[in-house]
RNA sequence: GGAGGCGUCGCCUAGUCAGGUCUAUGGCGCCCGCCUGCUAAGCGGGUUUGGGGUAAUACCCAUCGCGGGUUCAAAUCCCGCCGCCUCCGCCA
């Protein structure tokens, strides 16, 4: 939820912002007479319901005659209260639709446009050249062993697989290596519901324009996470968090399940784009000051993450029309995938400033004055499994189809320094 | 899933049966001040969170788990829901 006083104080800002994402500013006007309605509406409603409890004091103490002109007078005035309220009730609830709908302003140092519009800010190692033709991970993993895509589909459709044999055990390994590293950085660890209510889901941001993707429990008021993002961010909901406090860092590990609407056809082959697959994510509450240096430090332990699988890739700087409803900024790393001659995003990285918790109601005190103000919101892909077991498969692969194990990742693995296929 | 108990402004707590200065009591903690070699004690004051309003005050409204209802008036009465605890059943 952007800030009331932005939009009321300089609402040609958020029309500005409006038309950076490619959004109409329609909404802004809307939102602002509905303020103008909601206030007229609670003062209305405030005034008549002062009235009501002053004569209803004098009601208590009076006897007799008097007592009876009271309530008569007290009785009608009721009835103006309870319209009063109505009117102010349905005031609120435009003025909440409008706000709700409009999108965090993206920063100025954003990109202006749309999905193609991202900037590179770094294009980190080399790219792998091979003197064989290199496999796709999907025909590597059948070598390997390492996940099944047939009966992933027999049991539960397109977009379903198991990871088996060294597919499980490496998607065991990286989950271990990313919570260890960051452990490591000071994170505290997580395992979080992947089932959310509704309030979650809202205060994130995801049951706006991102509702098709997002799978709901039927008959319940239960979605299933598309990360946990989600449930990290209602974790503190409704709180104050001391600000000696912040910033609070948490890893978590959760499924994630996306309906991937409006993608048929695209990256049907393997387990590049799934319903359902794992993730380490870092979540962080800081203040709005600090959340941009935060933004960083998230992109440079993903970057960590990516240097230890040693991994080609570029970070973009992604525009603001592909911004998601929460993001003021987001940075994808980009590992390049040797199959598809080109960079795929395996990470993300944004910075909701305090959109997300004004909608979760989470604040923490603002320095000497002991005022509460909302707190800022980050979030991280560390580590999803399935892309960097692809990233990885395609990168290190051997042209007898075996793949050397980054030596990072050989602890995790029980010392293997090369994944062999199957006989 | 069944039975019972509980939910009050940081924590504890009075108030709920008999609706009306409850504008929510008291204690602890915390903050400010006085006193004081220092500290503690003592004394005085303050201490939920939102919202409206104002240049800023003042002032006003809401908030007793949540949502409805009854009533001139609800922490208090009625209905529904949620959460926690105890016991039983089931289960990993």
């Amino acid at each position: 939820m952007i800030d009331a006083r932005l939009l009321r104080d300089d609402p040609d800002r958020v029309r500005a912002a409006q038309a950076k994402r490619g959004l109409s500013a329609e909404v802004v006007d809307r939102a602002l007479s509905a303020d103008a309605d909601r206030r007229a509406a609670i003062a209305s409603y405030e005034a008549k319901r002062a009235e009501q409890k002053r004569l209803g004091g004098q009601v208590a103490k009076a006897q007799g005659e008097e007592k009876q002109e009271l309530l008569g007078q007290t009785r009608a005035l009721a009835a103006e209260v309870k319209e009063a309220e109505a009117a102010r009730v349905a005031a609120e609830e435009a003025w909440n639709d409008a706000v709700l709908s409009i999108p965090n302003p993206a920063a100025d140092e954003a990109p202006e446009g749309g999905e193609d519009d991202y900037v590179v800010l770094e294009t980190v190692g080399t790219k792998p050249e091979f003197d064989f033709t290199p496999r796709d991970h999907v025909e590597l993993g059948a070598m390997l062993g390492a996940f099944d895509l047939e009966r992933g589909a027999k049991v539960s459709g397109s977009r379903f697989y198991f990871l088996t044999g060294i597919g499980a055990r490496l998607h065991r390994a990286l989950v271990t290596m990313a919570m260890d590293m960051a452990a490591a950085n000071g994170f505290t660890e997580v395992v979080a519901p992947a089932l959310v209510k509704s309030r979650a889901m809202e205060g994130t941001g995801f049951l706006g324009q991102a509702a098709d993707d997002v799978y709901r429990i039927e008959g319940q008021d239960l979605y299933l996470v598309g990360t946990s993002e989600v449930p990290l961010a209602a974790f503190h909901s409704d709180e104050i968090l001391p600000a000696d406090s912040l910033p609070q860092r948490y890893a978590a590990f959760s499924s994630c399940f996306r309906k991937e609407a409006g993608s048929h056809g695209k990256d049907t082959r393997g387990i590049f784009r799934v319903h359902w697959f794992d993730k380490v994510e870092m979540f962080v509450y800081t203040t709005v000051e600090e959340s941009f240096a935060e933004h960083q430090r998230l992109l440079a332990w993903e970057k960590e993450f990516m240097d230890a699988l040693e991994l080609h890739y570029r970070v973009i700087d992604v525009a603001a029309g592909d911004l998601g409803t929460s993001a003021q900024r987001k940075f994808d790393c980009e590992a390049w995938i040797a199959s598809q001659e080109r960079f795929r995003e395996l990470t993300s990285t944004s910075n909701c400033t305090d959109f997300q918790a004004r909608r979760l109601d989470i604040r923490t005190r603002a320095g000497s004055s002991g005022e509460t103000t909302p707190v800022a919101t980050l979030n991280g892909t560390l580590c999803s499994t399935n892309r960097p077991i692809i990233a990885l498969l395609e990168t290190h692969q051997q042209a007898d189809g075996s793949v050397r194990v980054p030596q990072a990742l050989q602890p995790y693995l029980g010392g293997l320094e090369v994944l062999e296929p199957l006989a």
